[in-house]
DNA sequence: AAATGCATGTAACGCGTTACATGATTTT
DNA sequence: AAAATCATGTAACGCGTTACATGCATTT
């Protein structure tokens, strides 16, 4: 298995939920982890292909009711073990690269409109996101609450609630500080209060 | 120009400072926007060649003073212009991606004294980083207190306190969470109250 | 004389995204 | 019949890290 990818291993996580096809599992990682953690289908495909050769999978049954046929995945006790061991390892946390900020770093008065721009963007999404953390969270609350992962999960939603909550404070403060700049007060189409 | 790199706009944003070598910009990176941006010299050197052939950077003087040759770079005319226009450009966003999420995301009762650990080291990590930002801060407003960019460095810099903040405040709520798990409160090696 | 540190540079590798190709089914 | 959707898959590409190679100076 590839020696620092983790995608192998989120696959196998998942497929210790229930067996799932590879477009499954795009969807379901989109919808609970996407927040803090993304995998494309040029991910996925190849990654189930190696996992099944070396046996953490098996290919259950290609049902082939409505559209394409489908294949479907099912984790294996090797593949539980191997799970077990990645899970052991300390995660190694990536070097940070955010563009916006590098811009930001290198703002002058006179392009300082371009950031507020994409700042009240950002402070838009990000209150957005809250919204979705809390609706994501109720139904959490309601459909697995006795689901024994259930901590964790809120745990990690947690997580992107004081990330955003944070991340929403510092814009407000960074228009704030923008709209001292004539230059950027005039020109930005804002509705921040 | 590499299309989506924006590794040699970082160079070029260096170089709008000061005229500096390929290990000044290395050094000076890491000082002043490591907390949300990284490179390494396997990026920055032969981006320089490539910023170099087209105009953008030029090479200054390679003196020789001190140890091996120093090849020291300035920004041309041109090389601001496209710094200019990269700044007027919207940021993109990189898909996130959190080991220790994820791996939180799968993990259950009989692992979950690593996370705490993890999360335990996590924690001092970002207090300790709280307090190299508020020196940072301090260096900032008094050897740079006249400097034009002064309110966008001090932007960044707030950005990686929030962030900080947010993080170490989890960090606290998710391992008084993990303690309610007997497995975990008994094992963990911890100094949090 | 050896070891360490400064400074420049390259080569190889792996990862992940993007774009594309395919094919079947349902919708319009 | 055409368009859109579901589902699987591959190929190519670029980016960034890691590891390595070099060489000069200073320290021990």
């Amino acid at each position: 298995m590839a020696r620092t990818s983790s995608t192998p291993y989120a696959i196998l996580g998942f497929l210790t939920l229930t067996p799932m096809s590879g477009y499954d599992i795009r969807k379901e990682a989109a919808s609970s982890i996407g927040h803090f953690w993304s995998e494309s289908y040029g991910q996925i495909y190849p990654s189930l292909r190696k996992l099944e050769a070396e046996g953490l999978v098996r290919r259950q049954n290609t049902d082939s009711s409505g559209g394409r046929e489908r294949q479907t995945f099912a984790i294996t006790p090797r593949g539980r073990k191997a799970l077990q061991k990645w899970r052991a390892r300390a995660p190694h946390s990536a070097p940070p690269r955010n563009e916006l900020l590098l811009k930001l770093f290198f703002a002058d008065e006179q392009s300082a409109t371009h950031d507020a721009n994409w700042i009240a963007e950002l402070k838009e999404k990000e209150t957005a996101r809250l919204a979705e953390y809390r609706s994501l969270r109720r139904q959490l609350l309601k459909e697995q609450r006795n689901h024994p992962s259930l901590p964790f999960w809120l745990a990690t939603l947690r997580y992107g609630i004081h990330r955003s909550r944070a991340v929403v404070c510092w814009c407000q403060e960074t228009l704030d500080m923008l709209g001292t700049y004539p230059a950027v007060a005039n020109q930005v189409s804002q509705k921040n209060g």
